[in-house]
DNA sequence: CGTTACGTTGATTCCTATCAATACGAGTGG
DNA sequence: CCACTCGTATTGATAGGAATCAACGTAACG
């Protein structure tokens, strides 16, 4: 697999990308944004299933999601692998990187995608002269954990319809605030990889969705999800 | 129950506090490690089931633990609640009341136990004026993405006495890295808390140990802990 | 248009939750 | 000092949910 990377002067600013509400500038004023934009290098196109680092790379970038969802994994011992995270436009990829100056786990696209990449120790200087990015560093660095933690209670206490259903209506939210429709998108992930992700088997994935179809709570055809009752799923 | 706070001239500095090396200042120089104190602005003391902080509180301080252990939990929609974290001496609490300027979990005291008061924006400043606690600062916040990563895959791909047995070497882990003995500890959590944490029954977790015992992995009488077969709970 | 990855559905097994009863143990007060 | 009590822990019986094993559709891609 070919890997396209653009230097910057090619790249698109923060200023016109889609995603800037949601990315690194949210929050930022126009002069600051401008500086996390002197800090992204380059952008780069990571194919479907092409992988944008692995476990053990060394640490130097973050990475924010142009266009496109990443999938990220852990391997465990013996060659069965986990689902950890699962990350759309605007959300920053590596951030357990930094600990010990190694990636920690693998990011697969889940489909073609592009990326900025953001060298950490040009981030980090920056970061120093301007506390508000610093803020906003920290911020997405404690949102990643709370969102491990939210994950961490879904594989504590819920059933795998649960889990399921759970899992739905957090992609609906995403996809609203990243202005597509709230009832309908498309899952890019396999049944598998859903599996992974929520700590159920890919067995158990279809059968809870085709359950959630025949009670009319959704339309699967596939990958495409059609939500129709938000109420009845919330309930599951 | 009262809280004893107690202004930073009555507390122990980093210097000389046993938890240094694993605590904030870890790989920093002594006049680093001495800016780091200064940021201190008080000790506190948790009693055994106090919450040194609770879900929704406003966020101002991240705190270090001197001595003893605490848990932290978040209550799920029908006042469920699950383990997400167990922390030691030396560790950080907190980092996930940054994002959103309150906390998100609750901390709990396992026994009696004393923490450092970490002033945040304080603690902000001093990052970046000082790179290498800024990186000591990002490197903590890391580290608990990479715990919870690992928690994730715990939860999500073992069963139940794997589970169990991998807790167990967690703790003779962490103990042993402070001085203690590596086979011999006590559980400070009760069976449902380390059910919960684990994502299991705290019937199924007494069982666990049980058959560990018969199997002669293991001495267990109540919360005292012996291991007796480390390569044997590694194998579970 | 065939090959391959992905998805669905069924039958069965097994692990763990649940329900239930009992034992233990630390701390309290008579 | 001992009885009492409440939270905690152990153990058993049973039920249920999800994994596993297996077969068959279905869709995507070269």
């Amino acid at each position: 697999m070919q890997t396209a990377i653009h230097p910057r002067r090619h790249a698109a600013h923060c200023s016109n990308c889609a995603m800037r509400h949601l990315c690194m500038p949210e929050g930022l004023t126009p002069e600051e944004t401008e500086k996390v934009e002197d800090v992204i290098s380059a952008t780069r196109a990571v194919r479907r299933g092409e992988a944008l680092f692995r476990t053990g790379d060394p640490f130097d970038s973050l990475y924010a999601i142009r266009s496109g969802s990443i999938k990220s994994v852990v391997s465990r011992d013996g060659g069965r692998e986990q689902v950890t995270g699962l990350y759309l436009g605007g959300d920053a990829l590596g951030l357990d990187g930094i600990g010990e100056n190694r990636h920690m786990s693998t990011a697969i696209a889940l489909e073609d995608s592009s990326v900025c990449i953001v060298p950490y120790a040009r981030f980090e200087r920056v970061c120093r002269e301007t506390s508000s990015i610093q803020r906003r560093l920290h911020q997405m660095m404690s949102r990643e954990i709370i969102r491990e933690t939210n994950q961490l209670t879904t594989l504590g206490t819920l059933r795998a319809d649960e889990r399921v259903a759970r899992l739905l209506l957090d992609l609906s939210a995403r996809y609203t605030r990243r202005g597509y429709a709230a009832a309908e998108f498309t899952l890019r992930m396999t049944r598998d990889d859903i599996g992974s992700y929520l700590g159920i088997t890919l067995e158990t994935v279809s059968r809870t969705l085709s359950r959630f179809q025949q009670r009319g709570l959704i339309d699967a055809h596939g990958k495409l999800i059609r939500i129709r009752d938000f109420d009845g799923l919330r309930a599951v």
